[in-house]
DNA sequence: TTGATAGTACGGATAGAATCGTACAATTGT
DNA sequence: ACAATTGTACGATTCTATCCGTACTATCAA
């Protein structure tokens, strides 16, 4: 049922936020969300199903991301404007990074 | 006997400096390390020194410090040219942060 | 109402991280 | 040479993450 405890904007950390993205199939899939509002099955993974929900769990209780059912389909979407108030330049700096051996 | 293995800066890896950046201690000992260089009996934790120990271990194979051992202390310093090398704003973004809740 | 689709929830397995205490190594001062 | 200082190394423990399969819920379409 989602369970859907997103943090507020004040409750945001940078710990939580650092270590829900220091994860690579994490950090892949919040660039592609960045790109633009996705769908779970968007994502190609070598995981399982479960396993990015568990995932999506880390990165919406850390407040990056927004899940928004609709119908049979949650759409989700970086939580930008709250990460940039608290955190600004960091997603940026994180999108640019150098991608020579990053991935 | 510190086991140097400092990783080359085309070796530095994204998610691995956010993992070692996600962990509060790790993360305020970094804010320290920024302001100046520092010795490892400089920081006053909750942990053991051998648990400081570990996390001087993950700092330094994420490539965020540099230890340079002299005498019988071990001077740390952030390896701020190669992280804004390859990641660009990071390390102000980092820094910058909002503190409301941060930590 | 039946079946397909999209995803969560739960329980369990495995792997990795954090922590500690103790033992050790290297350097320095006496 | 001895003791003190500064830190690492190792092994054990505990806690947390990652991952899977299975079972379930909700929505939509026929």
């Amino acid at each position: 049922m989602m369970n859907d405890h997103h943090p507020t904007r004040e409750d945001l950390r940078l710990p939580d936020v650092l270590l829900a993205l220091g994860n690579p199939i994490r950090l892949a899939a919040v660039k592609q969300i960045a790109i633009g509002e996705c769908i779970c099955s968007d994502f190609v993974t070598d995981v399982s199903k479960s396993t990015m929900t568990h995932h999506w769990r880390v990165l919406r209780e850390a407040g990056v991301i927004q899940q928004r059912p609709e119908g049979r389909v949650i759409y989700m979407s970086l939580r930008r404007d709250d990460l940039e108030a608290r955190f600004p330049g960091l997603l940026s700096a994180i999108f640019n990074a150098d991608q020579a051996a990053s991935a």
